[in-house]
DNA sequence: AATAAAAATTAGGCAAGCCTAATATTACTG
DNA sequence: CAGTAATATTAGGCTTGCCTAATTTTTATT
């Protein structure tokens, strides 16, 4: 089995190849884990020899097919872990990434196939990202972000991509949660702030830094 | 916070002071963790220095206050993810004692307090250990080894003291559950067998072996 | 192409937790 | 009480995963 510390390395690799395409520098990596160059040149190389990426020196690095498979297993168990803790333990969808962070490293299969069933096998943790299935696969996820679209457009608010306790917190506060509809009313063309109409006929203004905050779908 | 090695030795410590009286020789604890007692001495010189238990070179050690707050903590987290396990995702009482072995690991209070809640607040696990309150206080206990009962003694199975796969078969296997009325019937002298009458006026013959290991309440 | 800046690697160290082998202490036994 | 056996500690090492400082490689700029 792998330790946590790899898991760690596993899942931000593929976060990093998700966002910006292939090749991972060594830089890129040591920032989202917050540990120094040198560390991350180190563990790479065990992980090399592990077979857990493809590693050319002061070249860059990616994910092997058995890297890209543990890697979606922890994203898997992590999520599985986020909606049993807001759906069965009542954590607040800010609350949970923390608590998550640790429980995705505890080792059985057993346990997370249980789990899975007993949330009754939930498509998206409370965040709105997708939660792979047990053999690794996605469903194909069409949301676009709401920044993208022209005054007129609805859809349903279906996932964030700021998933800080202050953003959700405000989306708490302005009273958009997630499988609601909305419709852009209309853009600001000077500043771009949109105004949204929400379900119960309820308009709210929200900045871009906001609106390119919010995954819509349908 | 205290490290995953940390706990599993308070939690050691602990359960060799309930069972062998207040202090402990390294070689027991050396036993009990499979780990060898060098090692086991460099360890508790460590949490000395942490004041997590007292230590006198050579003649032995035992909990702190502090140190016996700790592991409470650990078998608190430990037991209450056992029931989760059994009575949320369906485990068998046999299948959940390494899981929970990972999961009591995990760091965070709010979630301890919102299991025990969505839990309803048990009082005793699936092998009817009882789980401490958050402020560490047991529920008094006053069960007994069925193999202590003089024939004719009635009583309701609340415990075991063997927690292992085997013996906890062998209890599936002869119908016997967590709550059920049990009489001795007869108690052979010559081999210690026990003739018990289980809830249904069925009649089965265990060893010694096998009523010493089962606690009677009542 | 030369030079400077940025990125990456190497070298040397450290703490946590473990190990083996050697030594010391304590307990038991004749 | 001496002698041995059992317990316990010390000394020296190893792996994991991290660090700082020094050096090398790559990239960007003139
Ligand atoms: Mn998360
Ligand atoms: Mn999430
Ligand atoms: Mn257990
Ligand atoms: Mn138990």
């Amino acid at each position: 089995m792998h330790s946590s510390a790899e898991e760690n390395y596993l899942k931000a690799i593929y976060k990093l190849q998700e966002a910006n395409g292939e090749m991972v520098a060594t830089s890129a990596l040591a920032q989202v884990l917050g540990i120094h160059m040198a560390s991350v040149t180190d563990m790479l190389k065990k992980m090399s020899n592990k077979k857990l990426v493809a590693y050319q020196k002061s070249k860059g690095f990616k994910l092997t097919e058995k890297g890209r498979l543990a890697a979606i297993s922890i994203i898997r168990k992590h999520r599985l872990w986020e909606v049993f803790l807001v759906d069965k333990l009542r954590f607040r969808w800010d609350e949970v990434h923390e608590i998550a962070e640790q429980l995705e490293h505890i080792h059985s299969q057993e346990l997370i196939d249980k789990l899975d069933a007993y949330l009754d096998f939930p498509k998206a943790d409370p965040h709105g990202d997708p939660i792979p299935d047990a053999k690794g696969i996605f469903a194909i996820n069409k949301s676009v972000l709401l920044a993208s679209l022209a005054p007129g457009s609805q859809g349903k608010f279906t996932g964030v991509t700021d998933h800080s306790s202050a953003f959700l917190n405000y989306l708490d506060k302005i009273g958009l949660s997630l499988g609601d509809s909305v419709k852009v009313k209309e853009v600001e063309e000077f500043d771009k702030n949109y105004t949204l109409l929400l379900k119960g006929k309820k308009s709210v203004v929200v900045s871009f830094k906001v609106a390119n905050s919010l995954l819509i779908s349908e």
